[in-house]
DNA sequence: ACACAATAGTTAAGCTACTTTACTATCCTC
DNA sequence: GAGGATAGTAAAGTAGCTTAACTATTGTGT
């Protein structure tokens, strides 16, 4: 019993210390050239905006979790920088429709490029492994994505 | 071979899942009691003091792996909310050690609890599997461990 | 022993990415 | 067509960083 709950303990540690390096991974701007690099926030507002069509401000916000009037300022600043469209709505004349310019394109394609590549190398890892193992794997993934899940809304009713 | 690689990607995105949704947690305010709450970066810097004995203000900052500056105006802060006590050192003027009062002590306390309620939730989700079971997803995460090592490493030099 | 470099810490100014509050403009509904 | 909901913006403030410039100690080489 003792043992068990060690390991179930080490399992977890290791658990979240890859998660500490992903995050760690996703706060690193995104370098398109040597000219051009943006931030984190600013590649994920352009991957938003590329993946799904026609968003509006109040869309983007709403994606982010945070509020419409961060969401403005946001694209307004990747609207300058020139990796954006605002395009009055043509169902609407209070929302945008929100685009990419090529250059956005750019920056998306540099963005899944990097996280292609690290998904080639994490599939090579893995791939050693055989089939029943990995599933394993996927099923207890699958039990702790849950009870993660549970714990971010305990905490969060907690902290109301 | 097809399938293998698909399931091999599906596990990886619910890896990215469950790291994405404890970096979520991560952010979360910690509530001590309803006239207190502190912030992440304000408890982790509690919990870093708590742990590491007479630490000083350079080793907070690499600890973080932030500057020196940043360092001292979070203790700063921490100080004067009443958190810290900034000691002169025994054996050198120009270093503090640091240490926590009885209220930053609460604090820590508030937040290992906090992690020992989620540890608990996720050891009982485990539980019900088997040892080889779990020594499968053990070897596993420390190889994924060392590919997203290996990916924070190569996107930092890219970034340079 | 003394100069000079290294180390510990602080301060000021500036940045990013938010928030709250207050506002305008448009649209929907009755 | 009045009134409320919705979309977006603007201003001011905040947290948590950075860089740059600074003071005050401590260690080292000759």
């Amino acid at each position: 019993m003792e043992t068990k709950e060690e390991l179930i303990k080490a399992t977890i540690r290791d658990l979240l210390r890859i998660a500490k390096t992903y995050s760690r991974i996703e706060q690193l701007p995104i370098v398109v050239d040597e000219q051009l690099q943006v931030s984190t926030k600013e590649a994920h507002t352009i991957q938003a905006i590329g993946e799904y069509k026609q968003i509006n401000i109040t869309q983007v916000a709403s994606h982010f979790g945070i509020t419409k009037s961060a969401a403005s300022q946001m694209v307004a600043k990747l609207t300058q920088k020139g990796f954006l469209l605002k395009k009055q709505s043509s169902h609407s004349n209070k929302e945008f429709e929100l685009s990419l310019t090529s250059l956005g394109k750019k920056v998306l394609m540099t963005h899944e490029r990097l996280h292609g590549n690290d998904m080639t190398n994490l599939i090579e890892r893995l791939s050693s492994f055989s089939i029943s193992e990995i599933t394993t794997l996927s099923v207890l993934l699958d039990e702790l994505d849950t009870a993660m899940a549970e714990c971010l809304l305990q905490r969060k009713k907690d902290s109301i």
